[in-house]
RNA sequence: GCCUGGGUGGCGAAAUUGGUAGACGCAAGGGACUUAAAAUCCCUCGGUAGCAAUACCAUGCCGGUUCGAUUCCGGCCCCAGGCACCA
């Protein structure tokens, strides 16, 4: 072996074994048990980023880790390939946005192979390729045949200047990224996913992913937001309109003082049209972004349309108030107002010297001031009548019970998860397949004209879709009658590819079908690693996706993903590594400096995964170190000849050190599979591994059982290490003369003859407070325990003066007397 | 604004089920080797007092539960992720 370290040289080898012997191709079938172990695919936007890094090198950890456990592994990796920088960038550069992400594509799979993860190539997908979008193209007119499809009108952000709908990333400040205009809000036509007739189950099937962090599971319940309340049908005095609001807080009703509602509510626009000023408070209104946390912070304004609602209760009459704080696309887009109660409502009561009327009073009794601070708890109904006394769900059922035999208000369960808009006006993406027929309506494209495909030498001008202007894509005729049609232009969200991609990849070369038996093979994914930022709408979109490729029969399991890991945000000088914030480290750098093993090491010591990384160009130095050392190490140790342990080796006759060494090597041996399998904190199994080679280096001592020793823990030490830094531990394993391939070795097991203790070192604490150490045996009696403890020295200081009054004891770990002063 | 996390030495972190706070690593300081440097190896390293043994203080802030709290509970502050057209 060579005397020093060299990367480059010992990656190369590694990496050629691995291709020649298609070491990471996975076996459809197989009698191994399967192992399906997923990283989010990237968006190819030319370079990894250390957010990459992490994502690829943890979940190549696992893929290999759970090879070694003995699975049948598959370990894909592909492209998700369509999206906005490729416009941007075709704006900026005049290159079609096609060519500059296949450009893309093989400059970062050129960095994929450096690092070496464990991905098997040849099921490589690319979402922007027609082989692919065909079959969500296909999916998208079975959920429109299945009635899961809809168009309606929805807001988008329009620049007035270029002519174009922005995302919300384009929007800056309230203004065009380009043009620099007041963006403003417009309705257009779009066609949506009936994700909510999957509300239900959505929310419910949470409940059974026990392999899914509570947080993300917290998240997206909240996000499903679902709630029990009433839906309340308000006449208006003089006029024939009824106004409908939904409520989860009935009890409240006798507390409403105003209704709200949005600007593009029909009332507003009816209230509006004799009325100027009206309509220009509904145009100002209709300024700013769609980003509800614009909306959410925006300074509240409103202005008194002059109608009034009727309190199907009492017939009170309610003024009737446009809002911006209304948000039309949620619910009836108007609201019952009850200031006291609600956190919103009483800001803008507040501010328009609208009454507050406190309706609900804490049920222990405690006195409240709704002039001076909102109270949003539920409680006791007062000031209400009737229902004077009640609880929130009596209350509940008393007005519903009264708005039925109005029929004014039924009981309505409300989801806060809106259906998913698909349509984008954007040209990189998949067109939607339907086509427009002044005879028949929108028409799905059949099957057999499927794909619709993407054009892809366009010039890219940033006003509008290029499709727009081709009418050799838009004219064709219509399938129902034949005659001349058009075809839509808008293409498809993104996250629709991302949310069936885990799937293609057991079939990526299936023409025929979407997915085939293959799919149910390998899908659900076992373990799945992405970034938090994920946690609710990719995550949500996909497990929509499996659900209903479930009721096509595409798939038989629930939920895709069966264990999740959400990985932490790599930041520098304490925000996320971006390009936008110009704050990122390039991976191949490092690579180039220190190897890719030194790269990985460091980016799995630096934290565990869940949590949020901050980078240090410093400590990756001490990664390159250990793995210098570690190699140093074997080294010095192969130098006097090869030994070769037998198989009674460790029924040998071991001196203290040696024995101390054994007991540390399995017991850190225990610790790390623990950490591998269970926790997932690679960072305390590297930090074990370094203090293990820190104890191997300091065995004193060259017999031939210090030598023995030396070769079981190095050996150890490479295959615990192997899954983290593959390459280097495939040169040293062959250098410590073993003849097969590391890739191919088991995960080691615990010899448990090892662990055997006589002593075991016990903290002696007084009150709390950490006193003495002692070393007693393992088998001490309880009474001969309190007595060792009380002699020590420092103890017996301690206890001068105070009476003892009980001992607490935490078998082979700690010991507590509680005293207290003497009388 | 709303939802979800997080806050421990100069820095990244560890403490797994309420049981020794700071493992492991970085940085820093000192030393060995060297003509010198790099590399490597050894020692010190939360704060205060002390030669030391040791004592007191210390896990964002305030309070509580407990023999014992970084860990559990209540309130507050700050930071991060998400908020439906960034992916």
């Amino acid at each position: 072996m060579d005397q020093n370290y060299n990367p480059k040289e010992v990656e190369q080898i590694a990496q050629s074994y691995w291709q020649e012997h298609n070491t990471f191709q996975a076996q459809d079938d197989s009698k191994k048990p399967k192992y399906y172990c997923l990283s989010m695919f990237p968006y190819p936007s030319g370079n990894l980023h250390m957010g990459h890094v992490r994502n690829y090198a943890i979940g190549d950890v696992i893929a290999r880790h759970q090879r070694m456990l003995g699975k049948n592994v598959l370990h894909p990796i592909g492209w998700d390939a369509f999206g906005l920088p490729a416009e941007n960038a075709a704006l900026k550069h005049n290159v079609p946005p096609a060519e500059w992400t296949d450009k893309n594509i093989a400059n970062m799979k050129a960095q994929f192979l450096q690092l070496g993860f464990s991905f098997d190539w040849s099921r490589e997908i690319a979402t922007c390729k027609p082989e692919y979008y065909r079959w969500e193209q296909w999916f998208f007119t079975q959920l429109f045949a299945k009635g899961l499809v809809y168009r309606k009108n929805s807001i988008v952000n329009w620049d007035p200047v270029d002519q174009t709908v922005l995302a919300n990333e384009q929007v800056i400040n309230g203004r065009g990224w380009r043009s620099g205009a007041l963006v403003e809000r417009k309705e257009i036509p779009q066609w949506f996913l009936k994700i909510t007739a999957y509300a239900d189950e959505l929310l419910a099937d949470l409940d059974a992913l026990p392999g899914w962090p509570e947080q993300v599971k917290t998240m997206q319940r909240n996000w499903i937001g679902r709630s029990v309340g009433i839906n309340i049908s308000f006449k208006i005095a003089n006029e024939p309109h009824i106004l409908q609001v939904y409520t989860s807080r009935p009890d409240t009703i006798m507390g409403v003082t105003f209704m709200a509602i949005a600007a593009e509510h029909p009332l507003a626009t009816h209230a509006a049209k004799n009325n100027p000023k009206l309509q220009q408070f509904i145009a100002e209104c209709q300024q700013g972004t769609t980003a509800e946390a614009d909306l959410a912070t925006m300074e509240k304004l409103g202005m008194d349309t002059g109608l009034k609602a009727i309190n199907p209760l009492d017939g009170t009459q309610i003024p009737i108030w446009i809002a911006n704080y209304v948000l039309s696309e949620y619910g009836s887009g108007a609201i019952m107002a009850v200031p006291a109660h609600d956190e919103r409502d009483w800001e803008f009561a507040k501010k328009y010297n609208l009454p507050i009327k406190q309706v609900i009073t804490p049920s222990d009794g405690s006195s409240i001031d709704v002039e001076q601070a909102v109270y949003t708890e539920p409680g006791l109904v007062i000031n209400s009548g009737k229902y004077n006394g009640a609880d929130f769900n009596s209350a509940f059922n008393a007005v519903l019970q009264d708005l039925q035999l109005l029929h004014a208000g039924t009981e309505q369960v409300n989801y806060r998860l809106r259906d998913w808009g698909v349509s984008r006006q954007r040209y990189w993406g998949a067109p939607i397949p339907i086509i427009y027929c002044d005879s028949c309506g929108a028409v799905p494209v059949p099957a057999k004209d499927l794909p619709v495909v993407l054009p892809l030498n366009v010039t890219i001008t940033g006003a509008g879709s290029p499709l727009k202007k081709m009418p050799e894509f838009c004219n064709t005729t219509c399938p129902n009658c034949g005659k001349a049609a058009q075809r839509e232009t808008d293409t498809f969200d993104t996250f629709i590819e991302s949310s069936w991609y885990y799937a293609r990849y057991a079939c990526p070369d299936q023409n025929e079908a979407m997915l085939d038996q293959r799919a149910n093979y390998w899908t659900p994914v076992d373990q799945y690693i992405g970034g938090i930022e994920h946690a609710i709408l990719h995550l949500l979109y996909s497990r929509f996706f499996h659900k209903a490729m479930r009721d096509m029969g595409l798939v038989k399991s629930n939920e895709p993903f069966t264990n999740l890991l959400t990985q932490g945000t790599v930041l520098k000088d304490g925000s996320k590594m971006s390009k936008s914030v110009g704050n990122t480290v390039d991976p191949l750098d490092l690579i180039e400096k220190y190897g890719a093993d030194t790269v990985r090491l460091f980016i799995m010591f630096a934290a565990p995964p869940e949590q949020s990384l901050e980078w240090s160009d410093a400590a990756v130095d001490g990664a390159y170190r250990f793995l210098k050392r570690l190699w140093n190490t074997v080294q010095q140790h192969v130098s006097t000849g090869i030994v070769e342990l037998k198989p009674d080796y460790n029924k040998q006759e071991f001196n203290t050190a040696q024995k101390a060494l054994r007991y540390k090597l399995h017991s850190t041996l225990g610790k790390v599979s623990d950490d591998y399998e269970r926790r997932f904190t690679f960072n305390t199994a590297i930090a074990a591994n370094m203090e293990l080679l820190n104890a191997v280096n300091s065995l004193n001592g060259d017999g031939v059982l210090d030598q023995q020793i030396r070769q079981e823990a190095l050996n150890l030490i490479i295959l615990m290490l192997s899954p983290i830094t593959p390459h280097i531990t495939h040169a040293l394993w062959h250098a410590l003369g073993n003849k097969t391939a590391v890739i191919d070795e088991p995960w080691p097991k615990v010899d448990h003859s090892a662990l055997q203790q006589d002593t075991v070192n016990m903290v002696v604490q007084i009150n709390g407070k950490v006193r003495a150490n002692i070393e007693v045996g393992v088998d001490v009696a309880k009474h001969e325990l309190e007595q060792l403890a009380q002699q020590n020295e420092n103890v017996q200081k301690h206890l001068v003066g105070k009476s003892i009054k009980k001992i607490i004891i935490v078998p082979r770990k700690l010991l507590n007397i509680v005293v207290e002063e003497q009388e």
